[in-house]
DNA sequence: CAGGAACCGTAACGTACGGTACGGCTTACG
DNA sequence: CGTAAGCCGTACCGTACGTTACGGTTCCTG
């Protein structure tokens, strides 16, 4: 479900592995504490001194970016190899991406992430909320469009445009979810609501999208 | 579209004219600023003295607090008189809710409300979250149910649970829009780009669960 | 072992900001 | 006109925290 993987090259490679620890527990102060990250408090956490800190990271907003990248590389929603894209490992495909990007989107980490980079985003400041938008909805993105292209090629799903299909897509997996969760509301998802959630919302995309029926709706 | 009224009598009521000026004042900063609101700033927008500001609302929280229960007594999807229901007027209904809501989620004071009651969630110290979640996707549920209902009832619509049904709807309006908007990208919500979004949520809403064809997908 | 680099722990500094105090001005009222 | 209340402007205080500085310790290298 979740793989790790280099995010940049050039820029995660640098870190050491004391400095992936010390990011490691930045983000578990991130998750605990929400935005009351204070740089005293990585030090303690992370058994370092303030000091190596700006000498690593710069100043407390680089420490941030660090860690959210560092976050970035670790979680990546696993592509699915699309062989042979019959009807039934195509809606398999889907329900995988479906499940996979609710469980990234209701975890602990995930929120406390996207609230930091929404604070920012007010305060422009960073490019935080680029960051988490480019690792998160633009990489499902990026890998959904290849296994809806393939469907629309083996005659399976009918749209016009892939991006608009995938935004489709992605309404009616997160639903309201993402944004309960962002604002402290508990929707419940557990592992069996999201297994539910995901196989609706494949069955719903394939009722619009399914070139079997007379598709209706863009 | 939008509309003036009461969110709590005994609350909103209560203030004097010159304490409403303070809070567009905030509002004004809030969306400006971000979350860099202080007392000092806001005493100084608004001409007043930051004693005044204590005296009225306590403390800075007070303030939020009060600022975003002012807001959400201004904002307020209007409710569509449900005459006849038939398909027509159902979807001209839906497809202005639908309207509505993107119009909501997509202004500058939504987003920076959204902003600060998620940054706030993240400590909870004060319930912001639950207040913006209120007046926002619950009160939005509050008005269009009744409609599903009526529709349901009148043979239009097909679906078991009034709630899953709104939440479809909800992702197929919202899709990606809200958290874009809140992680600082420009979807480029125009005028043009709402009036589409909302008919082709519409159109797909009334795919799934509309009672002419044989509606599948839950 | 000598020398130095890296790093830890902690103290110290500067600033921003929440919160409070106070003097002066306006208005209401007897 | 005297008095009191409400409010403005501003100065002030305490604290939290980002940032810097420094002495002591560990560890690597020649």
């Amino acid at each position: 479900m979740i793989v790790v993987q280099a995010y940049e090259q050039e820029e995660v490679q640098k870190l050491t592995e004391r400095q992936k620890d010390i990011l490691d527990a930045a983000l578990r102060l991130l998750v605990e504490d929400g935005d009351n990250l204070t740089m005293a408090a990585v030090a303690r956490r992370a058994r370092c001194s303030k000091e190596s800190l700006y000498k690593w990271f710069g100043d407390r907003d680089g420490l941030l970016t660090a860690t959210v990248r560092w976050q970035a590389s670790k979680v990546r929603v696993v592509p699915v190899d699309q062989g042979r894209p019959d009807l039934v490992s195509l809606a398999e495909s889907l329900e995988s991406y479906a499940r996979d990007w609710l469980k990234v989107i209701s975890s602990d980490t995930s929120v406390a992430l996207n609230r930091v980079a929404i604070s920012h985003a007010g305060s422009g400041r960073d490019k935080l909320g680029e960051i988490v938008l480019q690792n998160g909805r633009f990489a499902l993105a990026g890998r959904l469009k290849p296994v809806l292209d393939a469907g629309k090629r083996a005659g399976l799903l009918a749209f016009e445009d892939a991006e608009t299909a995938f935004r489709t897509f992605f309404g009616l997996v997160a639903r309201d979810v993402q944004i309960r969760l962002l604002l402290g509301d508990w929707p419940g998802m557990t592992e069996a609501a999201i297994e539910e959630d995901a196989a609706r919302a494949t069955k719903q995309f394939l009722a619009l999208h399914g070139a079997g029926k007379g598709q209706q709706a863009n």
